[in-house]
DNA sequence: AGAGCGATTAGT
DNA sequence: CTAATCGCTCTG
């Protein structure tokens, strides 16, 4: 069953926990990809050192100023895409990066790593940037919780972020074999 | 208009 | 550890 509104219209690190286990679905021209997603990140308010939206409503971080529950998918290092869902409210930019899962069905690639998963369901910024996730092409899909433990460490490649950078706003799978960096940090 | 760099990845 | 590769943001 498809996941509601009300599913992210929370703060980004309980919608960052809570997506853990559930299936981020890709109907792709009518071939259905699916992936059990095991790890993810938050990115909470303008004030946020390590967020796209630090540097305001720009062209690119506006759909994170939007409402809840619409896609975020950028281009990163111009060869990688990186699909994030859009939480909290409207004016509140907060968004929770899809960072690694574990393959349902139709997936092409490895799913383990933001672009890599992104490529594997076949996401691209062009076709799914901005896609309100209560459509019919892209959205998350609920499923039973997940019976390994949630661990939190520091978010991944945010450096340049200061203090933001140390919060423990990364979550994943205890153990799942999926995960980017099994390693906490 | 142009410099500088990134929420990454694959390969050495 | 590093190259790849281009869109985004900032500066002037």
């Amino acid at each position: 069953m498809r996941l509601p509104r009300s599913f992210y219209a929370r703060e980004a690190r309980q919608v960052a926990k809570a997506v853990l286990g559930k299936a981020l679905v890709h109907l792709d021209a009518g071939v259905r990809r699916a992936a059990r997603i095991v790890e993810a990140e938050a990115y909470h308010g303008e004030e946020d050192e390590a967020s796209h939206a630090r540097f305001g409503p720009t062209r690119r971080a506006a759909i994170m100023f939007g409402p809840p529950g619409f896609a975020y998918v950028y281009l990163i290092y111009g060869r990688s895409h990186c699909m994030n869902v859009v939480t909290s409210r409207e004016g509140c930019p907060s968004a929770v990066l899809l960072r690694a899962a574990e393959p349902i069905e139709g997936c092409l690639h490895s799913t383990t790593g933001p672009g890599n998963l992104c490529r594997a369901l076949g996401i691209r910024r062009e076709a799914h940037n901005g896609l309100d996730l209560m459509g019919e092409e892209l959205f998350l899909e609920d499923g039973p919780a997940p019976a390994e433990r949630i661990v939190a460490s520091p978010r991944v490649n945010v450096g340049f972020a200061g203090r933001w950078a140390e919060k423990p706003w990364r979550y994943s799978l205890q153990g799942n074999r999926f995960v980017s960096r099994p390693w906490p940090g």
